[in-house]
RNA sequence: GCGCCUCUAGCUCAACGGCAGAGCAACGGACUCUUAAUCCGCAGGUUCUGGGUUCGAAUCCCAGGGGGCGCACCA
């Protein structure tokens, strides 16, 4: 093993030790701290009175001639690595391999002369032994002198401790980075939700669980990303700015650019433009990007989130659900390492994601969770009292395919998918404008939805590429807009027909919901979890 | 938008009509093998804000604000 030059000056961040514990030296901390003591002016409180003593500590080093804040520190070891490949030394054993670490100072065990840290780095942590023998007492006393959440970087020997801790034999330690905020409580952490979403750099400085879930997260898209390049898709951008928003029923964001002084929306779903590069000749495609829905916040909710929207020219919906099962499938192996996962909700419960996953119509579940038989071609009168029956509440204006979806949505949903996903499908051609109708039968269409855990994770159908029938689909979304439905789309996409008039082949489409997909593989609860700067109200500052 | 719960030191929490407290962090000190180190000492408060009830309010009431959960919304 290698032995780096001593390229760190080793009294580094000896300079400022001095200041403390020695009578009479130079750059004392009170010497900074004895103003603000103004009687008019109450008194700054716990956070602020910590904040200052960091300061002054800075200060005194910078006083001193040492940068609190350097530029860089060549690291030649993660904590990571130094498990991995020392992980099994035995007790009290010193090495001559000479290593450099870097990270935050979580822990200080000071033990008068002998002065344990516990740094982590993005690997984890590993054990700083900081020996007045070895690094002379200035340096030392500045060592003494580092605060919880300081950054340091340190060059020295690999070696075990009596009670065989893997550690670091400190000869130089260098101050990379002050913090002059102290850390939440060392034991119990930062609970407090709000907090820790807003402070999110807290959280994953504390929280173990919070880097695990965005590790999850990262493994979940990164397993979309392999699977859809090994089947051969393009992944590429659409606008996120629109002057006409279409693709799925949500109110959007409205917007104003300057220069065209034109309102503008930012998207609600990626189809539209990833269909128009369908017909465009891009015969497999993708999209994993952030939508925006002007709706209410909740536990399953985020007004931003993302979603992977896949078209797959020449395919059908039953092509898709393949795809969405072997998207999820890997991404549960890459992310968790098993098929296993702990049910969201509850308890104790799992559901098992071995493929292939089932699948049921949705007239037949309506049936199985409601004892209802129930069908597009009923009569609205008799749909509507089944709704009453029900307690699913409706609008005059519905036919039966919404009247029937609403049921379904109300009644069933929840029940679905609590032991292994489940694929419902079926869907009214009502409630599903940019869908193929089925052969024969177009009141209905190819279409279906993912359910795990009583939530829906997918949804995707052979898309419709008939220009006629799609116009007349937008032009009853754009009479349902004016009955008051305000997620309907208002305006017909005369651009997105003029598409279609070129010819949109066969094409089957899928989108999935990354959230809840990474909330299912991390065992979260709350989308906010998922999310690493959910959205939030503005933070009263006063 | 509606309902319920919640807000106390930097962090995590007590006190629930009668002197605002503890642990950690901080500060001063002891300590050369610690593991949330330990020990001694010392400080730190607009109890979210504003009203009200009361001899007395962190505590009870009203309004407002932040947050959580549920409902509604979310093809």
């Amino acid at each position: 093993m290698r032995t780096l030059p001593p390229t760190g000056c080793p009294a580094h961040t000896g300079r400022a030790g001095r200041s403390r514990g020695r009578r009479g030296a130079a750059p004392t901390l009170h010497g900074v701290t004895s103003t603000g003591e103004e009687g008019a002016v109450p008194s700054a409180g716990a956070l602020e009175e910590q904040r200052r003593i960091r300061q002054a500590k800075a200060d005194a080093l910078r006083a001193a001639g040492v940068d609190p804040y350097p530029s860089r520190f060549d690291r030649t070891a993660t904590a990571g690595e130094l498990h991995g490949r020392f992980g099994d030394l035995g007790p009290q054993t010193e090495t001559d391999v000479s290593v450099r670490v870097a990270g935050r100072v979580l822990l200080a065990r000071r033990m008068g002369k002998l002065i344990f840290l516990t740094v982590q780095d993005d690997s984890g942590t590993v054990q700083l032994f900081v020996s007045r023998a070895d690094l002379g007492e200035g340096p030392f006393d500045a060592v003494a002198d580092l605060d919880l959440g300081d950054w340091v970087g340190a060059e020295g020997t690999v070696m075990t401790t009596k009670t065989g801790e893997l550690s670091v034999r400190a000869a130089t330690v260098t101050l990379l980075a002050k913090a002059v905020r102290p850390l939440p409580d060392k034991w119990r952490g930062l609970s407090d939700t709000d907090t820790r979403f807003r402070q999110r750099y807290v959280d994953l400085i504390v929280n173990e669980e919070a880097r695990q879930t965005f590790r999850v997260r990262h493994r979940t898209i990164a397993a979309f990303r392999r699977q859809l390049d090994d089947e051969g898709y393009v992944e590429v951008e659409t606008p996120v700015l629109q002057t006409e928003v279409g693709g799925a029923a949500a109110r959007p964001f409205v917007t104003h650019h300057n220069a065209l002084d034109q309102q503008m929306y930012l998207r609600i779903a990626l189809e539209l433009h990833l269909k128009r590069l369908v017909v465009g000749g891009i015969e497999r495609v993708y999209e994993i990007g952030r939508v925006f829905r002007n709706e209410g916040i909740s536990t399953r909710h985020n007004p931003e989130f993302t979603m992977v929207e896949v078209y797959r020219a020449l395919a059908d919906f039953d092509d898709m659900i393949g795809v969405a099962e072997r998207m999820i499938c890997r991404a549960a192996l890459e992310a968790t390492g098993s098929y296993t996962v702990a049910h969201p909700e509850r308890a104790g419960a799992s559901i098992d994601l071995t493929p292939p996953w089932p699948r049921r119509s949705i007239v037949d579940l309506v049936a199985e969770y409601t004892g209802r038989t129930v069908s597009v071609h009923d009569d609205v009168a008799d749909l509507r009292r089944t709704c009453d029956d029900l307690g699913v509440s409706y609008e005059a204006w519905w036919g039966p395919g919404r009247l029937v979806y609403a049921i379904f949505d109300k009644r069933v949903e929840e029940h679905l998918g609590h032991d292994r996903p489940l694929f419902a499908t079926g869907y009214p051609a009502e409630v599903s404008p940019l869908a193929k109708p089925t052969p024969g039968e177009p009141e209905n269409t190819d279409r279906f939805e993912l359910f795990v855990g009583g939530r829906e994770l997918a949804n995707g159908y052979s898309e419709l590429n008939d220009p006629v029938r799609q116009r007349a689909m937008f032009e009853a979304e754009v009479t349902a807009a004016e009955h008051g439905d305000d997620e309907a789309q208002r305006s017909v996409d005369e651009d997105y027909l003029r598409a279609l008039e070129y010819g949109l082949p066969p094409t089957g489409g899928l989108g999935i919901g990354i959230d809840r997909v990474a909330m299912l593989l991390s065992g979260s609860a709350s989308i906010r979890e998922v999310i690493l700067f959910p959205t939030l109200r503005p933070e009263v500052v006063d």
